[in-house]
DNA sequence: ATGTCGGTGTCTCACCGA
């Protein structure tokens, strides 16, 4: 149901999303909706829907006001509120950015802890810019100092899963190596050495309805393709509210 | 330390961020 056909962000996507910019043209005669946060030259999210247009609940996270970034789109899509986010790289450490990308993740874990209290399904979803454990990395060792792997960082997204969210895809892949991400650097894709740097929170009622989740991993080898391969989930369909055993679900 | 992209302005090459 969701995965990049149906919510999707675009990654460093500059004038792709920039005012004025933006393929809705194109989307639009591919049979989607859409609705986008971007800038010039850097940043951008999206969020497209098949059939009809998202609806829009806000841009940008609270906490910063001044951050002119275009890093975070949400919408409500079939009962469930999509939060499509682009946290910053944070390269180099140490540096102002670094720290910029460390305040922005205290902003995101501040909103998702509020996010949690609705009484509605939610999705996090983006470009993390972080690989949570080693499993994540082709060779950690190489990585200690990146600012996408820096204990910091990797201590931030434990406490955002920390708050209740599950991570789909380490859900139903705990032990395998699963990336999303291949630098386009020293042949990367060709020797697999990738990063898992993409994913999907889940908020509990989602969770509970998890079936699958990948990635589109042969995508990384077209030519001129993003370095992030295409990931994607599929939730069981049902209603919000279900009376019932568990075991009856299933049956819908 | 290195490498490859796409976007941008200095504008058909040289930079920068990723």
């Amino acid at each position: 149901m969701v995965g990049r056909g149906v919510a999707g962000h675009c990654l460093s996507a500059g004038a792709e999303s920039a005012p004025g910019k933006f393929p809705i043209k194109a989307i639009e005669a591919a049979g989607y909706g859409a609705v986008w946060q971007g800038q010039k030259s850097w940043n951008g999210v999206a969020i497209l829907l098949k059939g009809q247009e998202p609806h829009l609940t806000r841009k940008g996270l609270p906490g910063e006001p001044e951050d002119a970034n275009s890093r975070y789109i949400e919408a409500v899509v079939d009962g469930h509120i999509i939060g499509c986010l682009y946290l910053p790289n944070g390269n180099p450490y140490p540096a102002p950015k670094f720290d910029y990308k460390l305040r922005w993740f205290k902003r995101l874990h501040d909103y998702a802890a509020e996010l949690l209290e609705l009484a509605i399904p939610v999705i996090l979803v983006g470009d993390y810019n972080v690989m949570p454990t080693e499993l994540d990395v082709y060779k950690p060792e190489r990585w200690m100092n990146d600012a996408l792997f820096r204990i910091e960082v990797r201590e931030a997204y434990k406490a955002l899963l920390d708050q209740g969210w599950t991570d789909a895809l380490r859900h139903l892949h705990p032990n395998e190596r699963v990336y999303t991400f291949w630098d386009y650097f020293r042949n990367a894709y060709a020797r697999d050495a990738g990063l898992l740097i993409d994913h999907f929170l889940l908020s509990s009622q989602v969770a509970a309805r998890l079936l699958r989740a990948d990635v589109d991993k042969h995508v990384r080898g077209w030519d001129h393709s993003s370095d992030h391969a295409p990931v994607w989930i599929e939730l069981k369909d049902e209603p919000i509210q279900t009376r019932g055993r568990p075991d009856e679900r299933l049956e819908g």
